[in-house]
DNA sequence: CTATGATTCAAACATTCGTTTGAAACCATC
DNA sequence: GATGGTTTCAAACGAATGTTTGAATCATAG
C-alpha cells in the first residue's frame, strides 16, 4: 500500500498533461487516469491542484536556476574579478536552459516547453510563483550584464534581456507554434543546431546598435562579444 | 429589444477577460456579467464559446494581416522589382503590430497582448485557427525575406523569424511577465521607445553572423540592413 | 497479535460550466 | 390589429470540476 511511486507518477503525468493541455483544461481526473492512481491521492499527497502545479515546477526550476548560478560562479571565478564578456553571460543563462530542453528522455524538453508557455500564463498565482522562483537568478544575471556592458543604459539591457527570453520561449516551443505550421517547410532543428541558432540571434540582438532614443545622447561602438 | 450593441458588448468584454484570465478560466457568465447581457445571448449571437473566441480575433487579426500585406505591397511597388532591405520587411511586419499595440484606447494594445499570449496557447483548435489566419501573410513575408537575404539559408531565416516573433510577444506583454516583476526596476516604455528598442534588437538578431552549423559551409559577410 | 499511523479507495458533495429550452417581449411589415 | 421574425429572458439540463469523507487496506513497531 505504501507506494513511493504514487507521488512521482502523479507529478510526471501532470507535467506532461499540463504541457499538452494547459493548467485549466487539465483535470485531476485526467492526471490520475494517466498515472493510474486514485483521485483522492492528489489531495492526500499535494493538498490541492494549485499545490500540485507548484510542485511540478519546483525541483526542475530550482535545479535550472541553481545550475545557472553555478555556471555564472565558475565564469566569475575564472575571470578573477574582471568583467565577463556578454556572450559568456548569455550562454550561462540561456545555454543551461537549452541544455535542459535537449534532454528528451529525462523530461527536460517537455518541462522547458511547459515553462516557456507558462511565462505567458494569465493566472496571477502562477505568475507570482514563478516571479518568486526567478528573483535571485535574474538579479544576479542582470548585475553581471550591467558590468559586462558598461556603456549600455540599464533599461536597454533589461529590455533586451526580456526580448531574449521571448525568443528563447518560442525557440523551445518550436514546432508547436502556429507560425511554424503556417510556414510549412521548417525542418525540426536538433538541439545543438537550435542552441547555435538561438545564441547567434541573441548575441546579435544584445550587441545591436542602440536605438535612436539613446544614440543621440551617447555614441556607442561595438565591443568584443 | 433589438439592440445592435449586445453583440459588440459581448465581444469587447470577452476580449478583455480572455486577456486577463485566459480562455478556459473565463466563463461565459463572467463575460455576460461584464457585458450586462443575458447568458443565452452568447449562444444566440455566436453559437458557442469556441465561435466567440474565433470572433474575438477575426476582425482585428484580419485587419492586422491585411495592413501588413498592404505595407509590403507599398514597399515592393516603390522598389520597382528590386529586393527590399531586410529592415524594411521587418518594419512592415513587426512595426504594424507594434503600432496596433500602441493603441490603448481603441483596444489594440489589449488585443496584441492577447494575441502574443495566444500563440503559446495549448488548445489545438485555437492553434489551428491562428495558423489558418496567418498562412497567407507568413508566406508573403518569408518570400520577401528570402529575396532580401539571398546569402542566408532559408531555414536560418525561418528560425530567426520565429525567434523574432517570440521577442515581439514578450515586448508586447511587457510588465505582465514574471521576469519583469522579478527584475523590479524596469521602467514602462512608451510605445515609440519600445518600437525603437525592439526593432534594433530584431535587426541585430536577424543580421547576426550565421551560427557554426552553417559558417563552415559558406562564409558570409555583413550587408547593409 | 495488536495498535497506530500512513495510504488508498469509492462515493458523495457543492459548485460551476456550456448549452438548450420554451416563453415573453420586441420589432417590422402588411 | 394581426402576423411572423428577431431578440432576450429565466430556468433547466447534463456534464464536469476540485475537494471532502469515512471506510478499508497496508506497513511498522512493540
Amino acid at each position: 500500500m505504501s507506494d513511493p511511486d504514487t507521488r512521482s507518477r502523479i507529478l510526471s503525468a501532470a507535467e506532461l498533461l499540463f504541457t499538452e493541455h494547459g493548467f485549466e483544461a487539465t483535470s485531476l481526473r485526467m492526471i490520475t487516469g494517466a498515472a493510474k492512481v486514485n483521485l483522492a491521492a492528489v489531495n492526500y499527497h499535494f493538498g490541492s491542484k494549485e499545490a500540485l502545479i507548484q510542485e511540478v515546477f519546483k525541483s526542475r526550476l530550482t535545479w535550472l536556476n541553481e545550475e545557472r548560478l553555478r555556471e555564472l560562479d565558475r565564469l566569475e571565478h575564472a575571470a578573477k574579478g574582471e568583467a565577463l564578456k556578454p556572450r559568456q553571460i548569455v550562454e550561462a543563462f540561456f545555454g543551461v536552459a537549452l541544455k535542459m530542453a535537449a534532454d528528451v528522455k529525462g523530461g527536460g524538453r517537455n518541462f522547458m516547453r511547459l515553462l516557456g508557455r507558462t511565462y505567458t500564463e494569465p493566472s496571477a498565482f502562477i505568475r507570482n510563483f514563478l516571479g518568486g522562483e526567478d528573483a535571485a537568478v535574474i538579479s544576479r544575471f542582470k548585475t553581471a550584464l550591467f558590468a559586462a556592458l558598461p556603456d549600455v543604459p540599464r533599461a536597454e539591457i533589461l529590455w533586451r534581456f526580456h526580448f531574449m527570453l521571448g525568443a528563447m520561449a518560442y525557440a523551445i516551443s518550436g514546432a508547436d507554434a502556429p507560425h511554424i505550421v503556417a510556414a510549412g517547410d521548417l525542418e525540426e532543428s536538433d538541439p545543438e543546431a537550435l542552441t547555435a541558432r538561438l545564441m547567434s540571434f541573441l548575441i546579435g540582438g544584445l550587441r545591436a546598435p542602440l536605438p535612436e532614443i539613446h544614440a543621440a545622447k551617447k555614441p556607442r561602438e561595438r565591443k568584443a562579444a
